[in-house]
DNA sequence: CCAGTGTGATTGACGCGTCAATGTTGATGC
DNA sequence: GCATCAACATTGACGCGTCAATCACACTGG
């Protein structure tokens, strides 16, 4: 971790310019900003959460429009009591409904009810409509490229290559 | 709000690609996981949550670093009620003080404690050297220039100019 | 002066997400 | 078979954010 003794290396030694911290406060506020305005679009056009969608949108696009609740998870990536807990008050508004596993009786399968799959079809449309008038119009097809090349170096930096798995120096 | 009989707006009237929807959907997920990964490390850091570093930065560049629950509020963007509860969680922590207004009896006004500015204080560094090796190490200076385009762009698109104000075309 | 209206701030109810248990069942090794 | 351990799923407690009251006080016009 430390660094007492290394060649610096070529990155990082310095402080962060304001205006690099400004960036990342606007792409903060940005962010939250659209995640906002979309989540009450949604919300208004459909009675749907953002949550409500993610959890609906994976069960529709499984296999059979059913999940063994720790797949639906792992899908969404969410940890599973909170998946539990939003089961739990999906399940009382009837939009899911879970059903003992057959293979395994620890584990339950998660369904769509015909409620849960009407709400989701007709969320859909008006839900990407959205996207696209608060999001997608404001961008330049450059301005795509150049937000798709910053998003990967982000998530690169994130998460570093899965490396040939030879080089593990030790720090 | 519908379009018979218009001649097309040069905008809008295809759907989203779904490259454009990856853009979106990673958009979402990456920051998503920058605010967890930097909220976790603050926490860590300093005990204060991303909320708590927040308001406890409003209030140390106050003037006279206190202020109305109201301004305060409107500098950092939140909802009056929101403020208020969290207020609430910090005075009970010891980070802040509630004052009966000098001047508005209706008012309150909000002060850091010496234990709030010396939390803060100590908070403010390492805050900074993680959002910098989370994210502004994992960017060259070009890409760096189109996040703060695409952002402008965005921030546009949502805000939008407040015009002369002479242009208002019914739809 | 005081009725009516508006503003500052708080509260309660409720949905939500996290963390640390908990109960149950499957898998493993003997 | 049985003890042990891991995995599946849930629960409870608690901090958090939103929405709809609510309360106290300031302001305004008559």
């Amino acid at each position: 971790m430390s660094d007492e003794g290394l060649a610096a290396a070529p990155v990082a030694r310095q402080r962060m310019t304001s205006a690099e911290l400004t960036v990342w406060r606007t792409l903060i506020d940005t962010t939250a900003e659209l995640r906002r305005v979309l989540g009450a679009q949604l919300l208004q056009d459909s009675g749907l959460s953002p949550a409500d969608y993610q959890v609906l949108l994976a069960l529709s696009e499984a296999a059979d429009r059913r999940l063994r609740s720790s797949e639906l998870a792992a899908t969404i990536d969410w940890e599973r009591s909170r998946l539990s807990h939003h089961l739990n008050r999906m399940e009382r508004r009837g939009l899911i409904r879970r059903d003992d596993c057959a293979t395994d009786s620890r584990g339950s399968e998660v369904s769509l009810t015909d409620d849960g799959a009407r709400m989701f079809s007709g969320a859909t449309a008006p839900h990407m409509r959205a996207i696209k008038r608060h999001f997608a119009d404001a961008l330049t097809p450059e301005q795509f490229e150049a937000l798709a090349d910053v998003l990967r170096s982000l998530q690169h930096h994130l998460h570093p290559e899965p490396t040939t798995r030879a080089e593990e120096e030790r720090s």
